[in-house]
DNA sequence: CGGGTCAGTTCGTCAAGTGAACTCAGCACG
DNA sequence: CGTGCTGAGTTCACTTGACGAACTGACCCG
């Protein structure tokens, strides 16, 4: 069952990478968020081979990522839609990180393709590290990881 | 230059996936913020051919995300090893996004290999999307995606 | 029934990942 | 001074995966 070469058991990194590392899974996912449903759709937005988009879809679908939905439109024959899962939703902020970055070291001309506001107050959002304390903290340099021995308690 | 499927002028997302979004880079820098440093020391850790994992880091190195610098260790001769830049340390919330993810559907048995905790407090740490005003977002609900046209004026 | 679209499969080709063997440099040992 | 060891990297044969175009099948329209 071991479906891909990451080691799993070192770090959840790994085993995230093993459900949407693959090529086009998390494009796939960032057109979700943009509201795309369709499989033409992710078609045509993404250029991707269709049978890698069907192998895609039905990866996503079958880990709980993406729910195959019935759809009818008006005049039209019916179909079906992939849409998020709360599996699904909770990858945004892995998506968000991307962009983030992407907009930062790609894009610092100042030609970011799409920007992220707050929906109640129109103001840029972005990913912030915080502590259960309600600290911010500052970058990577204000976190320990601490690494936990499967099945061993948890070393202070 | 088009050494990627990935459409980049669409999203960030697409060409931050560019850059590190093939096999066993994020695996690399994963390594590289738990205080990896070496060459055998990521091929122990991860396990990925030498060929591959010359090519990446060769990659991330060209990408100006990681450093070749010169290691002298006591009674050994000198040999080099890669260290992080500013621009790897950015990509620090995409691996905490993805470990959450992992953390969170993968390991629900409480199972999570590395805790993340502020080096201050020691509390646990986690990603926030909070907007300029301060406010913090729930979820991706609240998020609302502005696309930009390259060149065009910010539609409001 | 024929044409058109959406969704998906099949297939030949080509790029990439994989694992083992090989090379090369420098220190340790004798 | 030669031999062996280890870290870093290359080469090579094999397998897997991506690619792009053509093909199938369902369904609506006329």
């Amino acid at each position: 069952m071991s479906e891909a070469p990451w080691d799993r058991s070192r770090c959840s990194v790994a085993g995230t990478l093993a459900v949407v590392g693959e090529k086009w899974s998390l494009l796939v996912l960032r057109e979700a968020f943009l509201g795309v449903r369709r499989f033409a759709e992710f078609q045509r937005v993404l250029g991707a081979p269709r049978a890698v988009l069907t192998d895609r879809l039905t990866r996503l679908v079958d880990e709980g990522i993406l729910r195959r939905v019935p759809y009818q439109a008006e005049g039209e024959r019916q179909r079906h839609e992939y849409r998020l899962t709360q599996k699904g939703i909770d990858l945004h902020p892995t998506l968000v990180a991307l962009m983030a970055w992407g907009d930062k070291y790609l894009a610092e001309d100042g030609d970011v393709p799409v920007e992220l506001r707050h929906r109640d107050c129109g103001e840029p959002v972005h990913l912030s590290l915080v502590c259960d304390a309600g600290h911010e903290l500052s970058g990577a340099r204000d976190v320990l990881p601490v690494p936990r021995v499967p099945g061993g308690g948890t070393d202070g």
